[in-house]
DNA sequence: TAATCTGTATATATCTATATACACAGTATA
DNA sequence: TATACTGTGTATATAGATATATACAGATTA
């Protein structure tokens, strides 16, 4: 299974939490529902081009905050999550990302109306990214 | 002088990165204007509750870029910057910006309609954070 | 039971942040 | 007009976080 998860390699920001971000997405926005086996780590690593023991910490990670369930030699596995976590961190999660979006709008000078015009040119950006030519979105076996 | 940066302690994003995108800000938006003189490193070091060798850092790196001057013994000032220049980081990091926030959001299952609602509420937040009992937003002496 | 999947542990290199000691430039003042 | 003082940026050495390669151990299957 290849998962849906995008690298920037130019942002300061550690792979690791990279990925984390990302997947903990996928399950709390619940694109991956309660016992989806997830790849391996070996798998993961290579389609994402890291490492392993970096895959291995963010399950590790993820494993801790009770999203994922892993068993050697078996594999790692989507867990159970509640509806009201699922529910709250996802308006956190989105509400903090315009949050900064702003944040950034302002400091370079640029007002309510500028910022409505740059939502709908992204919203319009990542359509024509994700459906170039009306194809769906699942995630790819 | 004090400059208006936050730090957020929490976030993964290196330290000296954030002061870097900020303070790069404040010069590509035109808030600090050629020839102003910057904070001594040790005094914005001790401003932000960091290392004199962290904003050290952020000053050789933006120096190197070109948008700022050092002269040992003297002091760091705003260099000259080409409004073209200036046009182009806007509205690179601008919308490069609301492009994340976006996709955060879709990752969420997050619609336009949603999308919208959230970026006005986001806009009210940082409005009342900035003028809480309408006071200005100039940079502090 | 050998092969080959799975996750795990140890050692190492690079990046981030720091403390501490150093060198240059302006200013006060003897 | 020396020269000590206090401000500025600079360089070296060190601790912690991040990413990696390599070797190990459990589980499944031919």
């Amino acid at each position: 299974m290849l998962l849906p998860i995008q690298l920037s390699t130019a942002s300061p920001e550690p792979m690791y939490h990279q990925i984390e971000v990302q997947l903990r997405g996928l399950i709390l926005g619940g694109k991956l529902t309660e016992g989806t086996p997830l790849p391996s780590i070996r798998e993961l690593a290579l389609d994402l081009s890291c490492s392993v023991i970096t895959i291995r910490r963010v399950y590790q990670d993820l494993e801790n905050e009770g999203l994922i369930r892993t068993r050697q030699g078996t594999g790692t596995f989507v867990a159970r999550v509640e509806t009201e976590q699922r529910e709250r961190n996802r308006l956190e999660t989105v509400a903090r990302a315009f949050g900064e979006a702003v944040e950034t709008a302002v400091r370079y000078d640029c007002g309510p109306e500028e910022m409505r015009r740059l939502l709908e040119e992204a919203i319009v950006r990542r359509e024509q990214r994700e459906h170039p030519k009306g194809k769906g979105d699942q995630i790819h076996e």
